[in-house]
DNA sequence: TAACATATGTTAGTCACGCTTACTTTGACA
DNA sequence: TGTCAAAGTAAGCGTGACTAACATATGTTA
C-alpha cells in the first residue's frame, strides 16, 4: 500500500483517487463558471480522464454537485462554529459573529453557496441535506435562545432566529447577485449586520 | 392546451405573434420546469413552430428570459405600487404592506423570482435590468423615508431600506426553497413582516 | 398589378454535452 | 501465477442550442 499522495496520478492507468479529484474539479468549476454552467465534460478534462470515469464513482452529474453541497456545507458549518467559540456565552457578540461568517462564506465561495440553496427543490427532498441545513440553522437557534437567557428554546426563538438567518441569506444574495454595488450608499456588511441584531435582540443590549 | 390558443394563428405559415407566445410560453415553462430546465426546443413546441423560429425574434435563449425577467419586474413593481396606494401616506403599514407583496410575487411565481434574482451576473451589467430594479427599491426607500418623516431620502434611510429590502429577499428564497417546512415551528409570514418592520422602523410605531 | 424588399417561417445539419454500453487495463491477493 | 473486481477507455445515442440556406407571406413602389 505505497501511499501516492492525494495529488500525484500513479503511474498511468490508475487515479490516485478520482473521486476527491473529481469533487475537487466540480468546486471548483462551480466557483468558476457558476454552477449552472457547469459540466461533467469540463471536469473531467480538468482532471484528466475520460468523460465516461465519473460514472465509475457517481451515479449522475446531480451527484457530483451534491458532493460539493455537503463539503461546502460541513465547511459552513465548521465556520460559524468557529466564529463564536472564542466569545464570551450568552453575549450577542455572537450572533453578530454567525451572521458576518454567513455572509462571508457567500462571498467567499458564491458559486457553492448557490449551489447550496439557490436552486432546486430536488434538494428539499434529500434527507442528509435537510439535516445538515438544520444543523446550521440549530446553531443560531441555539445562540438566540442563549442569549435570551433560555437553557432549552422556545418557539419564539426559532421566529427570532428565522428573522436573523432570512435577513442575512437575503444579504448575502443581494450581495454575490451585485445588486448592492447598485444601491448608492457604501453598504459596511459587517456593521449592517451589528445594526440589525440589535434591532431584532434588544433584549441582550444593555444600553 | 391546444396550440391554437386565442391569439389567431393566420393562415398556415405565418404566426399571428410568435414573439409574445413565445414569451409566455417560456413564462410557463420557467415556472413549471424551474429556470434551468427551461429549453428553447420546449418552448417551440408548445408554441406548435420550428426550434429555429425564436431566432427571429431573439437573438438567443437567454434574450429570451430576459424579455421574462422584464415583463416579470413590471408586475413586480406594479403590485407594490397598487399594495400601498389606498394606504395612509407616512404609515408603516405601507412598508409591511410592500414586504408582504414582495414574498407573495416570490411564492406566486418562484420561477420568475428566481429568475429574477438567483442567477448570474450577466443581469447586473445589463443596463436595463438594473435601472428596473433600482425603480423597485426606490420606492422601498421614499416609503422608509417618508415614514421618517422626510420628504427627501437620505443615506439612513437607504440603509434602512436595505435592510428591509435584504430581509423579505432572504424570507422569499428561504420560503420558495422550502426551508421554512423544515423549522419545526409555525411561520406566519405576514405577522413576521409586520414584526420585522415594527423592530426595523421603531420611530414609525407610537406605541 | 408585377416585382421587389422585408419579415417570418421551415428543413437540414453542426457541435457540445449528458449519459450508457461494451470492452480493456491494472493490481491485490488466494 | 492466475483470477477478479475496480477503474479506466472508446464509441455511440439522444437532446438541445444555434446556423445556413431556402420558402412563403406582406407591403411598397413603379
Amino acid at each position: 500500500m505505497t501511499k501516492e499522495t492525494n495529488v500525484a496520478k500513479k503511474s498511468g492507468y490508475h487515479h490516485g483517487d478520482l473521486r476527491a479529484q473529481l469533487v475537487e474539479a466540480t468546486r471548483r468549476l462551480v466557483e468558476e463558471k457558476g454552477p449552472d454552467h457547469f459540466t461533467v465534460a469540463e471536469a473531467c478534462r480538468e482532471a484528466g480522464v475520460s468523460t465516461a470515469a465519473p460514472y465509475k464513482h457517481f451515479r449522475d452529474k446531480d451527484e457530483m454537485l451534491r458532493a460539493v453541497i455537503v463539503a461546502g456545507m460541513a465547511r459552513h458549518r465548521a465556520d460559524m462554529l468557529a466564529s463564536i467559540e472564542h466569545l464570551p456565552p450568552r453575549s450577542p457578540e455572537r450572533i453578530t459573529a454567525l451572521g458576518k461568517v454567513y455572509v462571508n462564506f457567500a462571498r467567499s465561495e458564491p458559486g457553492v453557496f448557490r449551489l447550496m440553496f439557490g436552486l432546486s427543490e430536488k434538494h428539499s427532498e434529500d434527507a442528509e441535506l435537510v439535516e445538515c441545513g438544520f444543523a446550521i440553522f440549530g446553531i443560531v437557534i441555539d445562540q438566540v435562545a442563549q442569549c435570551l437567557g433560555r437553557d432549552q428554546s422556545t418557539d419564539e426563538d426559532t421566529q427570532r432566529a428565522f428573522m436573523l438567518w432570512s435577513f442575512v441569506h437575503g444579504l448575502s444574495f443581494l450581495t454575490i447577485d451585485g445588486k448592492v454595488s447598485k444601491v448608492d450608499t457604501e453598504i459596511d456588511h459587517d456593521q449592517m449586520i451589528a445594526d440589525v441584531t440589535r434591532r431584532m435582540m434588544p433584549e441582550c443590549f444593555s444600553t
